[in-house]
RNA sequence: GGCAGGUUGCCCGAGUGGCCAAAGGGAGCGGUCUGUAAAACCGUCGGCGUAGCCUACGUUGGUUCAAAUCCAACACCUGCCA
């Protein structure tokens, strides 16, 4: 059953780990406790956590029982950015998110069998302690100097750090011994960029409990240039559909480039190794079918969003792209295309202009003219020419429904009130 | 604490009284080519009622017919000296 070490190694999904041998052998051992830890600094999780979810979720399949731990208590503190100081969030807020961010991580692990998963919240063993136990107990397995020496702390003492985030440490190390004692666990995975914190508190375990923890990080996801994987122009890919509709979510994989779609599928996808190298091998040969990004936009959908509303993006994706008349299309069709593309209503006649910016896809009505004039504006998928065209009854589908789109990609849509 | 320099549009950066909505580069956006990819080339790139007006060059106030450009105060940043 652990071949699963292996397989992580495989999928890229090991960017730092403590000792792996060491590891590997623990894991042969038997089924291992582990967890990972998602802070509430918003009201939903968003891309980067979805990694960790998946990273979990292969472990449990593995045989190993997952913890799953929202930060009551780590999110009201913020770990260190290198972007700056982080503003406070009020205690209700972030009770709220706690509540939110709960409920959209348990989606990803199963509750059943031997292995089911627990989620557990660091409020419950912070809130109640006291400081003085603190700084005994915790506090005095810490070195400042070596504290000082962290990447991320160093890189703020010029701008300034607050005691506050400069202490995230000692919490996030105390959660893992924590939950050392309470349930034996023995790993802790997340993100490279919380590698400092998770080592951190492997060495308080061996410190305070002589005990030997293991620890796992995940590489940041690069674009082929190197800049960030998981943000789109209007930035972060968020798992709440409120957040980035299903169609955005999906159309944001579909995007995926060929130099990168297999080391995306790798990490986001539970294909069989074998699936995986065939969708390797079908972009290099017939790369124009897409096939690896069509296959990668279904799996995190499906995961995310479910199959029944994967199934209607993909309807909605394939009426505006494809080669089909949209005059053809079903009045239920367009309304579901409508209502993923969040399309509002507006009163008919309404100049081109208007129509474009309350859809959302441009800027500004300047832009939208731009659009026109640049020869980037689509009415119903027909190429626009006079930017100062008024919409009226005649271009409105099924009698109710208009589909905008910009440039090749950047559709949207509104919906004709009463006329 | 003293002296010198700086603060320009999403980012970098030119601009020392009208020809400045502000050179140039990057990012972004559109077109061509393709595959809703990458690269390349061309175009575009504050807003609005588009031959006009409004907003904008750290902040506030002043000089002038006219200020990103001159003056004053303030804030922040950098270098040199103590």
């Amino acid at each position: 059953m652990n071949a699963i070490l292996d397989d992580l190694l495989w999928r890229g999904l090991i960017a730092h780990s403590t000792d792996l041998d060491a590891l590997r052998e623990h894991l042969d051992a038997g089924p291992i406790k582990f967890y990972v830890g998602f802070d509430p600094t918003a009201p939903s999780l968003h891309f980067g956590n979805l990694v960790q979810l998946l990273l979990a979720r292969r472990l449990q399949e593995a045989g190993h029982q997952p913890f799953l731990l929202v930060g009551g208590a780590t999110g009201l503190i913020g770990d260190p950015k290198e972007s700056g100081e982080r503003t406070m969030n009020p205690k209700e807020v972030v009770a709220s998110w706690v509540e939110r961010i709960r409920a959209q991580a348990e989606r990803f692990v199963s509750f059943d069998g031997p292995n089911a998963a627990t989620m557990v919240n660091n409020l419950d063993w912070t809130s109640g302690m006291n400081v003085l136990d603190f700084l005994r107990d915790v506090g005095k397995h810490f070195p400042v100097n070596r504290m000082l020496a962290r990447d991320v702390v160093a890189r703020r003492l010029d701008a300034g750090i607050s005691y506050t985030e400069f202490s995230y440490v000692l919490l996030q190390s105390m959660d893992f011994r924590e939950l050392y004692r309470r349930h034996g666990i023995t790993l802790q995975h997340g993100g490279s960029d919380q590698w400092g914190n998770i080592t951190a508190g492997v060495e308080l375990i061996r410190r305070s409990e002589q005990g030997k923890a293991h620890a796992l990080a995940t590489p940041l996801l690069t674009k082929a240039d190197g800049s960030k994987f998981g943000k789109t122009e209007s930035g972060t890919v968020w798992l709440d559909s409120e957040l980035t509709s299903p169609y955005a979510f999906h159309q944001f994989f579909l995007n995926a480039e060929d130099a990168k779609v297999v080391d995306y599928l790798k990490v986001f996808s539970f294909r069989s190794r074998e699936e995986i190298e065939a969708l390797e091998e079908a972009t290099e040969k017939e790369p124009h079918k897409r096939l690896a990004q069509k296959a990668l936009a279904d799996d995190t959908a499906d995961i995310v969003h479910g199959v029944a509303e994967r199934e209607a993006v993909v309807a909605a994706a394939g009426a505006l792209f494809g080669r089909g008349e949209l005059a053809h299309l079903s009045a239920k069709a367009l309304e579901g295309v409508m209502r993923e593309l969040k399309a509002p209503e507006v009163r008919v006649p309404i100049p081109l202009a208007d129509a474009f910016l309350v859809a959302g896809i441009v800027d500004s009505k300047a832009a939208a003219r731009r659009a026109v004039l640049e020869g980037g504006a689509y009415v119903n998928n027909e190429k626009v020419g006079d930017p100062e065209l008024v919409l009226g009854p005649e271009h409105l589908l099924a009698d109710r429904f208009v589909v905008l789109r910009r440039g090749r990609r950047t559709v949207g849509g509104v919906k004709a009130l009463g006329v």
